[in-house]
DNA sequence: GTTTCTGCAAAGCCTTTGCAGGCGG
DNA sequence: CCGCCTGCAAAGGCTTTGCAGAAAC
């Protein structure tokens, strides 16, 4: 996808070795369009090339979270989901607890939050890719 | 402490048998003051009787909640924790990264996030017991 | 050539489950 | 006595780790 050399090129500029596990894992994610598990990305790495384990997936991805590239974010379901951050601006999920629909929130409706946090408690929070849960429209029937 | 006895009461009333078990560990969550892990609960417990379970402790853990006697946090860090919410306010979660300092913070601070979200995307949020990351104030130094 | 990376196998951690016997009501 | 509850043992799901060989630069 479009910024898969974009994604390359930070790599090198790191200092990092491209091997083709890397850069299938990196594309995998980047095309599962976000909220992917490492069984899910291993999965599709493994249509390419089914030599590849999931602790190569596992070590890339948290690789691949350390630099920057990818976020990673715990839904409360067991597994952790990965998102490439490249190109995206600053969200959280809103989470159906009853269809597990997905829904974006934009960073700035924590806005409130963050400014209390500090003003009051003076912690400096890290509200980067939060999980909400709720029911959603539909399900509230 | 305190409340144990309404505790117990609470389970007579929803006609739940009381083992020596469930009320050792029952008491043991009341003791620990919050965000106890079941493995913590479990070595507490094993101090009066050493044959209990783990088992026993995450079933009875897992029935308390359902009861709404206690209440289950995941705080990220890879094990749930348990707080008893008899007699508690409504409250959140703000934990150092740093030094794991674990601040309460009052419900009322997500109201703003709690009404647009159900304003804009009709989700009817369940906000309880959150954990929010951040750098306590000593640590920012 | 070195150093990083990989596949394989195994373990590790937290939690759940099946089962037969035991105890609470 | 009936049915829930327990201990024991085992497995289950996700993730990490140790190691020797392979590959990137």
């Amino acid at each position: 996808m479009s910024h898969h050399f974009e994604l390359i090129a930070e790599l090198r500029a790191q200092g990092i070795r491209l091997t083709p596990q890397r850069e299938m894992i990196l594309l995998a994610v980047h095309e599962c369009e976000g909220h992917v598990t490492a069984e899910e990305i291993y999965a599709r790495v493994r249509e390419q090339n089914p030599c590849v384990d999931i602790s190569t997936v596992y070590r890339n991805l948290e690789l691949l979270r350390d630099l920057g590239l990818v976020t990673q974010t715990d839904l409360g379901d067991g597994a952790e989901r990965y998102e490439v951050c490249f190109g995206q601006t600053p969200h959280h999920h809103l989470i159906c607890l009853r269809c597990r629909r997905i829904v974006q929130l934009p960073d700035e409706v924590l806005d409130p939050v963050r400014q209390r946090i500090h003003d009051e408690y003076g912690y400096e929070p890290r509200l980067d890719h939060f999980a909400i849960y709720g029911t959603c429209p539909t399900c509230q029937k």
